[in-house]
DNA sequence: GAGTGGTCTAGACCACAAA
DNA sequence: TTGTGGTCTAGACCACTCA
């Protein structure tokens, strides 16, 4: 593990366990570069890691701050896209309807950018929390990449295996998210009435070199799902050239 | 304009310019250090910077490509919480419908982090896009704040006022987000009926220091929007301690 | 003006990808 | 093995906040 990795880890760790709240004080960069015994650009890097995971932010002049969001029960659309680890409060279980190898459909082909002829392995799990029905989902994993799936790997941890099975390490993924009406398929499994709100997440999954190799198409019943998103300032400041 | 930031507006523009495309390589590093004429850590900023408003990926031993997202008509969730920049292609316009002193909601003076007795200054709009309803939103903003705002500057831009008229500095925003049915209200105003899904975000806006100034919800026609996000791998990795 | 975070440099060394 | 990006350092200097 990287330096910059480890503080963060034990700065993040260290505002847990003293139950900060937003706004308060963490030491400053000079004390944190004696206590680690690092230079300043290392601080400063775990610093920005910590302020792009959005747990704290820093103000010129004056110091670094913890930040913290304060409802409760939103799914957060950045940091995991795995479930598991989000919504630790709740229990999320899930029932897996469909796991099979089949060739793609025109829409998950054009989105994993492989030809319509190759092998995808199709995968349909419906997912509770609390017992109460979250989603349906239904992922696309390019066969040539993701080269064996069974019922043991995909009721585990699908990401943990191609990390630690398949040895490929996740890099960026896109989400886009819409609204619309449930079709009367949906919202029986939903438990809801067709017509009813929906809320869609498509997820293109790619490796660390760009490839994609997870489509994931996830309609939500809208009564049990809330998300969130922290946006950071750097992302539209030097706005005006 | 801080060296790392021209350089990233320069490639960024440089990109545009020649229309590249996801997965096209860039020069290496050692190219931009001479061209540019800087060090290796302000290159690398730069690019950290890219690589963070999604324009490009960096891979070790390899090279730095374009990152493109191929889907048009999304809302970034990310990038602009103005409009105006966002949808460029698109004609976006809107009527004011209020523009008010009053006290907050109680819901506003939460998310305000203010008294309920304070003040705020009430907007309400409907922004059109090509014509069509796109959405109704609600801003509140902490009077001891944003001490005026009238209609000129309303129908302008009022992040722009911020900045150069009261020479505030917008820091970090907290987005959540949810599906639900629209209301008699809502209804009308987005030309809908009453029951049909409507996709709501509220964001709460604050200054660098951490400060809440604006409130704001926004209920959206649900067939005129679509929103997409960019998610980058940092965020997720070091998961496993 | 003192304190604090941010930028930038030059250079050593490390880790990964691809041939 | 070579090329390429990533980490880390020590230190100079800059820019902002706050009393």
């Amino acid at each position: 593990m990287l330096k910059y990795q480890q503080i963060a880890m034990d700065i993040e760790k260290y505002i847990e366990e003293h139950q900060l709240q937003q706004g308060d004080k963490l030491p400053v960069l000079q004390t944190l570069m004696t206590q680690f015994n690092v230079s300043k650009s290392t601080i400063t890097k775990s610093l920005d890691l910590l302020e792009k995971k959005g747990i704290v932010f820093q103000v010129r002049g004056s110091g670094i701050f913890v930040r913290r969001n304060k409802r409760k029960g939103y799914i957060s659309l950045l940091s995991n896209q795995g479930f598991k680890e989000s919504l630790e409060d709740f229990n999320v279980t899930s029932t897996l309807l469909a796991l099979e190898v089949r060739k793609p459909t025109p829409e998950a082909a054009q989105n994993l950018n492989m030809p319509s002829d190759g092998d995808v392995y199709y995968v349909k799990r419906i997912r509770y929390i609390d017992g109460k029905t979250l989603c349906i989902e239904e992922s696309f994993y390019n066969k040539s990449i993701i080269t064996y799936l069974n019922k043991e790997i995909v009721s585990d941890s699908i990401f943990d295996y191609i990390r630690d099975g398949l040895g490929l390490k996740r890099g960026f993924s896109d989400l886009y998210l819409y609204a619309g009406m449930l079709n009367e398929e949906e919202a029986e499994y939903l438990g809801l009435f067709t017509g009813a709100p929906k809320l869609c997440v498509e997820t293109i999954f790619h490796l660390t070199n760009g490839q994609p190799f997870d489509f994931s198409k996830v309609t939500y019943h809208y009564e049990q799902s809330q998300f969130f998103i922290q946006a950071n300032s750097h992302l539209f400041e030097q706005e005006t050239t």
